[in-house]
Order: structure tokens, then C-alpha cells, then sequence
DNA sequence: AATGAATGAGGCTTCATTCAT
DNA sequence: AATGAATGAAGCCTCATTCAT
């Protein structure tokens, strides 16, 4: 079963991530055997120990696969053209569209978090508050420019909206009447109100 | 053994669930052992299992607790006298201390919610679902009274505001800088705003 | 609820005693707990030890009721009056009514033998020895006498029918097409047939 | 890690079967742990449910092996060729001396059979008819031919032959004075006597 | 005569991982 | 690149029994 040298691509790696990813989120890490996993992307364990150093090992990948997208979407919007009342509010959809469109990736996040290791847990945490701190500098940018209400520490409206977006995961519903788009809509409205701000 | 009337010692089931609690809150459900929950407790497996009928159960009356008390709080102030927005103020204020006073509750919740059986997650579910529609009911009362803007459904808004609340085991810590009076003002605070509608 | 002095019978120890018979026919003494009898006879563990020493005790106290029945049921058929072929007969019948009149006693008997501790267990087995003793020397006595073939060593044909018996645990049913005598008579019949003579 | 091509040793799924056969004969399917069939085989409990998926499925695995067995050599005799009382002594031979050659198959088989799952049960219990009823109809087909007595139900004589027969594991020892060769003649001539017949 | 909390040993099973091939 | 047999540690739970009352 001769490959094309060109296109090599490894759809085993990519299958266990993805059924991983799948099951990590329906199921939990901890619940999540190997075997389940192997299974479900239709190889041995043997396979999935040659492309992954251990169950952590695909735990962190997909971590790292997650806060990669995440801060790439992020600063694509907030480096944007234009006021920062506007900025924000493009960003604020931004990630909820992302994150609605990453559903388990969010599942996954918080959940499992305290399972990687030490190290990977302090990386993962650092990554995740540079991302926090762009979005801060955000809200920061257009209360010194006097447009959002400044009796709230920047830090704590982050905290407050991206705990919004992460408890998505646990009500939306790609089946549900609702399109990303919209509760995109709906959760930048809120935050941009929250601020004092109105804009649509 | 006649026991001192003074150092009434704390009962085996009182303790058990105490340290239950403060274990899945720190490492999860699925990562903490029976074993390590009856050494903190100071008894032996047998006794754990005289009065708990398995590990999820223990896990269930946690949850259990947690509901009785949320729902108790959260009715003594949505049925209190006053302008709603005050109210809806007040409440949220309480919400986020009560979270706060018992924050391994709140970081158990909802990262050990799949762990339960079947049965026992609707009846949770179906519970915490009430409580969300008592707080959104609050909502739409303002709406219909014209004090909140109607153009978000009240339900999205609960949905967007104990996002941040649960978010809260994630970043809070009583050893902090600000008091959960201080967050609960705070959180409030955002909470009408993104309503429009100011009331400090 | 103070009890006549005079008819004091110990109903407990009773009920126990029966319950036990009963869970261990129906699922052997291995797999019924010590829990599920006192649940049956509607008392607690406590009670339980306080009438019996341990559970292989209470296994014991069955061996000793069988045993005691059955010995005192063959010597009275066995030292009767008569032709021995008729005694045999006759004594043949009665062991198979009284073994189905005390299913549950047969069933037991041979399934839980050897969770019997050593000496108890050699004490049964000696007693079960005796009750064929009695049995085969009714056998050699008609062999004696020549109305019994004498090709076959009387100990083989006592062990040939006591299987037959014993084995009535497995299939007969009280709720079935045939009665205990019904069941005994053919079984008799056989015996005697195989011995080469026809009584009936 | 080259076998040598002499000592071919044992797989260890057969040296697990073998094991547990023996020990289950020898203590019961409850009495014996896994702990116990793993230390005999020289193998880990990981080994055993990498070829068993549980206790029970062992169990299962020797029902299986015996049942097959049984029927193979019992077809092999009720229909080979010859005068039906011939062929019945000749069959119930072989019952006697299949049975005391694989005799810890005999003494777990009436005696564990409960711990089988419902399912797994059904099926050991139709195979076993199905055994059943080739045996009675070599019986009935004597009565049908006038050869045996007919005043007694061919079914009962199967169960009554069939309980000498699994009685064999209580008393018989290949180390005593009979051959299963012996017993065997012995028990067909029972049997036979028994229908009114007289072959030797 | 009887309770029920508590023990401690042991039972079955799961699982991530390794290793020779 | 991939297999699959095998390990060893750990996990949850059951159970007969004891003991203070």
C-alpha cells in the first residue's frame, strides 16, 4: 500500500487528536481510557504510543492546539483598525463565535486543566493570561480613552466575560435556536453595556 | 466511651463529606480516592461505606447541599420588598458572596456534573434549572416594567451572568485583595449595567 | 411486651435458620451475604451473632437438621417388618419424598459441603457415610438372600441411586406434573429393576 | 525471545483455563480468587483479562469446552450402528468414562452453574437438554421397540441415569480400586437392569 | 436480647504503559 | 509504522465480624 511521497500527511495522528478531543470532552479526561481512544480512531495502543508520549501527552497537544487558535483569533481582532469600543466589540464576537465553533476544545479547557502535569499546567496557565491580558489591555485602552466606566478594575470585566464564554460550553447547542453569530451578538452587547457603553 | 460534653467530636458522616468536599475541589472527582478521602476523614473504608452507599453518592450529597443552600439565598432576596433593579441587584450581590463563602462547592459543580448517574444529574439539572429561572424571572420582570433593555432574552443574560459566577472557582481566592462583598458590588454592578440600567 | 414464660420458642433463631435455607438454595452460602439473611428474617447482624457464633455456623446447624432427619427417616423404613425387597422399596420411596418434601435442604447439602470448616466438614462427612452404611446393608442383605443380583458391589448401587436423589434438586419442581410419591415410586422402581427385581 | 522448539510451552490462556479447572473443582468458583488462578498459571491478573474478560467469562470458557465435549462423543455413540439396548449400554459407558476422565469438569458443573450470568445460564441450560434429549430419545426408542419396560417416563429415567452419573465427582477417585472403565460397565448394567433389560 | 457503627482484609476489575517483534 | 501480549499499581466495593451500649 504504496503512499504518495508528496502528501504525507499523518491521519493517524490527526484522527486520535480529533477523537480525543471528541471524547475528553464528552466524557472527561479522567473517564477517557486510551483504549476508548485507540478505538474510536480505529488503531492499537501501540500506534497511538508512537505518535504520543502518553495520555498527558494528547491532553497538552490539544491545549496547545487551543491557545494557539485562540490568541491568533485574538489578536487579529483587537490589533484592528479603528475605536476601541468597536474593536472590543468585534472581539468579544469573535471569541464566542470561536469558541462555539470549538465547543469541545472549551468543554475541555477548564475541566481537565488541573490533570496536566505541573510543568505543562504552568505553561498553559501563562499562555492563558497573556491571552487574558491582551483582551485587558483592550478594556484598559478604552477606559483611559474615556468611552467605558473606570469603577471597575479592567482584570475583573475580563474575569466576568470569560466566564460568560466559558460556560457556553455547558448550555449552547449547535442544534439549539441560536447561531454563534448571534449569541456572539447578544454576549458583546452585554459586555459593551456592562462598560457603560452602548453600540448597536 | 462517655464523651466529653464539651468537645462534642464531629460526627464520622460530617466529616467525610468536609473533606469529600475540599478533595474533589481540589483535584476533581475522578482524580481523588476513596482511600485518600477516609484517610483525611480519619476513619476506614467500611465506614465510609456504613453511610454512603458509594463514591458517587458521597458526591451527591454534596450536591445535594449546595442546591438546598443556593436556592434557599437566592429566594430570600428575588422575593424581597423593593424596585426590582434593586432587587436584581441585591440578589446578584448575594449570589456571588454565597459562591464565594463556599467555593469548593462552586469549583465541584460543574467539573464533577458528568461524573453523577443518570438519573441523579437530571434531578440536578432539573434543579439548578429552576434556579436559573427563578433568577431569570427577576429579569424579565424589569424588562416588562421597562427598567432593563428587552432586546437580549432574559434568559441568555442569567445564562451570561452565572457563567462569571461559576467562573469565580477559577480565579477567586479569599486571600486576595478584594472581599467577595467587594466582587459580588462589582459583578452586580456589570450585571445591571449590561442591562442599562445604573444603580450605584 | 412481655412474653408467657411457658411456650417461650425462640422465633428468631427460627427465622433465621429458615431464611438461611432458603438464600443459600436459591444462590449458595458463598454468595449470600450475612446481610441478606438478618434482612429476610427482619433483624440485625447483632442478632444474628447473638443466636449463632459465625455464618458456617449457621451452614452447620442445616448440615445437623438434615442429617438428623434423614438418618431417623431411613432407620425407621429400613429395620421395619417385612421381605427386604419390600423395605427396600419402600425405604427408597421415603427418601426420595422426604428429599423433595426439603428441596432446599438437598440442594445445599452437596453445593456447600466444602465451605464447611475441616472439622465440621469431617464430622458430615462421616454421618452421610453411616446413612449409606445403613442403606447398602439393606442392599447386601437381599443380595444374601439372592433376590438382589450380586454382580454389582452394593456400595456402587447405593452410590448410583443417592446421585439420582441428590440430583432431584436440579429438575423436580412442586409445581410440576408429578408428586413426591409419584417421583419416589418410579425412582423405587428403578432401584429395584436395576437390582434385578420387580416388586410392583 | 526464540522458543525452543521442544519444550513448545503452554500458551498461557490454556494454562489459565487448566488452572482454573482445577481449582474451581477443587474449591469452588466462589472460593477461588483470581489472585489465586493467576499465581497458579504463573501469570498477572493484567495477563488473565487480557484473555478473559472476567471471572465469569472463564467459567463460561470451561462450560463451553465441557459441553462440547459431552455432546461430541455422546452423538458418536447413540448413533452408531447395532441393536438400540446395545447401543445404549455402550453410550452410557462412555457417559461414565468421559465423565471420570475430565472429572473436575463433572464437579464444577452442576455446582456453579448459579454463578453464571442469567444469560450465559440459558444457554448452558438449553445445550444441556439438548444432551438431555438425545439420551431420552435412545430410552424411548427402546420402549418403542419393546425392548424396555415403558410404565416409566423416558425422561425420568435420563435424570435419574444422569444423576448417578454427575454424582461420580462426590465419591469416584482414579487413584481407588475402580477403573472408570469398571464404574462405567457397572452403571450401563444399572441402567439397563433398571429398564428391565439384561445385556451382560 | 438486640442494636448499629466501625473495622480490616480481601475481592474483582481497570488502566496507562512497556517491550519484543 | 504498528502490533498485542503482559505488567503492576491502583481503584471501588463487599463482607464477616466485633464491640460498646
Amino acid at each position: 500500500m504504496a503512499r504518495s511521497a508528496v502528501t504525507v500527511e499523518e491521519p493517524v495522528r490527526r484522527r486520535l487528536l480529533a477523537e480525543a478531543t471528541r471524547l475528553f470532552a464528552e466524557r472527561g479526561f479522567e473517564s477517557t481510557s486510551v483504549q476508548e481512544i485507540v478505538a474510536a480512531a480505529g488503531v492499537t495502543k501501540g500506534a497511538m504510543y508512537h505518535y504520543f508520549g502518553s495520555k498527558d501527552d494528547l491532553l497538552h497537544e490539544i491545549y496547545g492546539r487551543v491557545l494557539r487558535l485562540q490568541m491568533e483569533r485574538l489578536t487579529r481582532f483587537a490589533d484592528a483598525e479603528g475605536p476601541v469600543a468597536e474593536r472590543l466589540h468585534a472581539t468579544a464576537m469573535d471569541v464566542v463565535v470561536t469558541t462555539v465553533e470549538n465547543l469541545d476544545d472549551s468543554k475541555i479547557f477548564f475541566r481537565s486543566m488541573h490533570q496536566l502535569a505541573p510543568e505543562t499546567y504552568k505553561t498553559v496557565r501563562a499562555e492563558r493570561r497573556r491571552y487574558h491580558e491582551r483582551f485587558r489591555d483592550l478594556v484598559a485602552e478604552g477606559q483611559r480613552a474615556g468611552v467605558f466606566r473606570e469603577d471597575i478594575p479592567a482584570e475583573m470585566v475580563v474575569d466576568f466575560f470569560f466566564g460568560s464564554v466559558h460556560h457556553l460550553g455547558t448550555w449552547y447547542s449547535p442544534d439549539g435556536p441560536l447561531s454563534g453569530q448571534e449569541v456572539g451578538r447578544h454576549f458583546a452587547d452585554l459586555l459593551l453595556g456592562s462598560l457603560g457603553h452602548s453600540i448597536s
